[in-house]
DNA sequence: AATGTTGGTCAACGCCTGTTGGCAACAGTA
DNA sequence: TACTGTTGCCAACAGGCGTTGACCAACATT
């Protein structure tokens, strides 16, 4: 009764274990790493404690299963350069907008150390690399991520978790008319010199 | 034996409630909210849980008494206009490598609710009002001003908090030479219509 | 010298946490 | 039917949490 070769044997218990990453990137979304507990997350799921511990071991397993990033970047090379600002801005918006995941990582990422360490990880692996085919100078690539890094994790925590009213309420498309020339600036612009 | 009327009087208590207060901006910063436990800090600070509570109140009390935040924001009436961005961003870098309180703010901002609460405060009684009176139109300072709080809380969240290398290791002049324009941009430049 | 106030310690409360092991119901197989 | 592994619930554990109140010591005031 299994799918195919590529995809893991189907159990009786899939359906249990998915409420449970449903519930739990909800409420670590929601709540950040402490104050999502294990019952709360299971109360929500409509299951029983301790099956949050058969499935993933314990709280850190929970999260390292609930929260598994792909940011999707485009490809390096479909990029055009000029345009690369307001595609990565856009994509961003995109990505934050469609599931809780983001907001999640970024909660736990703020007071977990090890959620903190999933953070570099993905900037090291996925923005970095990117980074790294734009801009002109791939020794400049880690200064010039940090920077577009900053000002959309930037946005992100102001919209999406501090719900400041400005950014909150700001349509996409005009933080994207704001922020494309600054990132594609970021991206391309000659070093201003310290 | 007081100091003068404008100073509270002094008590014998008073190294104590200082030492609680010191320790308690460091753990918060350190810890976040929930893990920055009364216990902890009583015992950085070497004296009994049972204090907090006498001098301030709970947990919350001691939180708000700890991390009392003054932006000192510049004057707009003394602030060259087009050179307010580089003003910006090298008195926020001046003010958080100077203490943890901002540190401890931002972390306590994203799990507790009180704290976001208080950082939105911060956002509209400290900065709006100055970009209100740098911007062009007012009616646009909101935006304008969200714009540029994202873009500073995120330089400080990817530089204190996550610490992401390339962000962490960044001279201060250097990320000057960088925002600085893109501050400026933000204050002043004509909306880029969405 | 007696008294009230303040600074500080100690032990405990009730609650919540992550985590564990036992037990019942069920499915699939032979 | 009997057997085996899976799914799920229940009750409990040890420990940490914020918080409280009783108690003692040092000081200031009378």
């Amino acid at each position: 009764m299994n799918q195919s070769k590529t995809t893991a044997p189907s159990r009786r218990s899939d359906a249990t274990r998915r409420a449970i990453l449903d519930a739990a990137r909800e409420r670590f979304a929601a709540d950040g790493y402490e104050r999502a507990t294990i019952r709360a997350i299971a109360q929500q799921a409509q299951i029983d404690p301790s099956m949050v511990m058969r499935y993933y071991g314990n709280k850190e397993g929970l999260f390292a299963a609930a929260v598994a990033i792909d940011l999707q970047l485009p490809d390096a090379a479909s990029l055009p350069r000029n345009e690369a600002g307001r595609t990565l801005v856009t994509h961003f918006l995109d990505m934050w907008e469609e599931n809780e995941v983001l907001t999640a990582l970024l909660r736990v990422g703020i007071t977990n150390e090890a959620g903190a360490e999933r953070m570099r990880g993905i900037f090291n692996d996925q923005l970095l690399p990117l980074v790294e085919r734009v801009c002109p100078d791939p020794e400049q690539a880690p200064v010039r991520a940090a920077l577009v890094s900053s000002h959309l994790l930037g946005l992100a925590l102001t919209r999406y978790v501090l719900r400041f009213p400005p950014a909150a309420h700001l349509h996409p498309e005009e933080i994207a008319a704001w922020l494309a020339p600054t990132l594609q600036h970021y991206l391309t612009a000659p070093h201003p010199g310290a």
